[in-house]
DNA sequence: TTGCGTTCGTGTCAGATTCACACTATTACA
DNA sequence: TGTAATAGTGTGAATCTGACACGAACGCAA
């Protein structure tokens, strides 16, 4: 139960250090990557961490994960959810801490080639590929990579890692590098079209040998659920 | 980021009260019911909150959760899942607190009639016809019952609401109440069978008018992640 | 005992969806 | 100008979904 009594400053709760940490994902390179800082503490040497910190007592969860994304990438208004709250006593070897997990998505146009304010060196990572891992962080990412290969099949997150506009081969990289498998060119095109999500701009975007490929856009910005309109396996 | 230095009792860190609550889901009397505590405090006479309560210092998220479901309902070993973490300043009345929320399905026939160990009045609510509730807890409740549908359509969470053997109209009256809305007889069961989810046990349950129904089993009480399966839409 | 109300249990068919599959078009470059 | 590379396009088989109706077995009341 809660409480009976009202909190006050004299009333004795047991308090908890609360962090935020975000797994942030872009597509770079035909590999999906993760950024990571590499942590300066001497018992860490060689380890590396998601971005986080701590929360403030007067700044939601939500405020603190946009904060620390900021302050890791430099950019704002990015895609982000809670993930999920890890709590085990001994998860951080320093001491009890909760840390609210959070997963962001950032269109490889948007990425930062160095780290914005951080100290410490921060760098991108192939999520398949990853260097020792701090704490339980390399748990966080195995659920953020869960989380977001899953809603990429019912929602429209996929878009949120694409430039404004694109050639729809990218788009298929994005999805297979994600998904981590081969889809199929014709059906992958004509469920997008059947879904109304893209449209072409007209112009063709030429780059190295090959036929040039027409550039897209999405058609609604927004994030859809797709189980709305009764999708269940888009792609 | 995270602090550069080790933690210890001598730093100085921001430090919040964290609770669990809990949204206690069963199904009786063809209603989707909700667990809640009346509150005691002068404040919020007439008020109503899910059973929760706050995470001790060295208690893992998950192992608070289990005990204040204990001390609300007397039983164990209940179906449990973290649900969101709900942290904005001002959500609670009295002051900051973090609340990691979870959600429990209790099957009808281990539902206490009378509150366990609790001093406080507890009783079931139906899901859709609610009291005035706490807090953001009527928020909590709204985010599981969106999460129930959801994973009631592509795992095997909905079998944590039936006694041992049940019929398949029991089971079918289940899928309906918390989906709110009709399924078709003939489609459920054809589903069921062949996903291979339940057997006959042979015996017959007679109750009241009708013919009499054939008792069921599930074939496999572990949680069942359908989409696995390449299941998107049981029923 | 018989009729009525109630619940149980069962199959089919049309429409929609999914999945596998191959060739031509357009470009860069040697 | 030929060759390698990428872009773009349609069909058919199999499977899945969703709508739909009736006989069987029981309790109860007349």
């Amino acid at each position: 139960m809660q409480a009976p009594a009202p909190l006050s400053p004299a009333t004795k709760l047991p308090e908890l250090p609360v962090t935020v940490d975000t797994v942030i994902f872009t597509v770079l390179g035909q590999e999906l990557q993760v950024l990571l800082v590499e942590r300066g503490e001497k018992k860490f040497i060689g380890l590396w961490s998601l971005p986080g910190g701590f929360v403030a007592p007067d700044e939601a969860l939500d405020e603190a994960a946009i904060r620390e994304l900021h302050e890791a990438t430099g950019v704002r208004d990015v895609y982000l959810e809670q993930l999920y709250t890890f709590g085990d006593p001994g998860r951080d070897t320093r001491g009890r801490v909760i840390s609210v997990a959070y997963v962001a998505l950032l269109a490889a146009d948007r990425c930062p080639l160095v780290p914005h304010e951080l100290e410490a060196e921060a760098r991108w990572w192939p999520a398949y590929e990853l260097p020792d891992l701090a704490f339980d962080h390399a748990r966080m990412i195995e659920v953020a990579i869960a989380r977001v290969r899953t809603k990429l099949e019912y929602t429209t997150i996929g878009f949120q890692l694409m430039a404004a506009t694109f050639t729809l081969g990218e788009l298929q990289r994005v999805y297979e590098v994600i998904l981590d498998r081969d889809l199929d060119k014709r059906n992958f095109r004509r469920r997008l079209q059947l879904l109304d999500l893209v449209e072409s701009t007209g112009e063709l975007r030429k780059e190295g040998p090959g036929r040039p490929a027409l550039l897209h856009r999405f058609r609604n910005v927004d994030f859809v659920h797709l189980r709305d309109r009764g999708i269940h396996t888009p792609f």
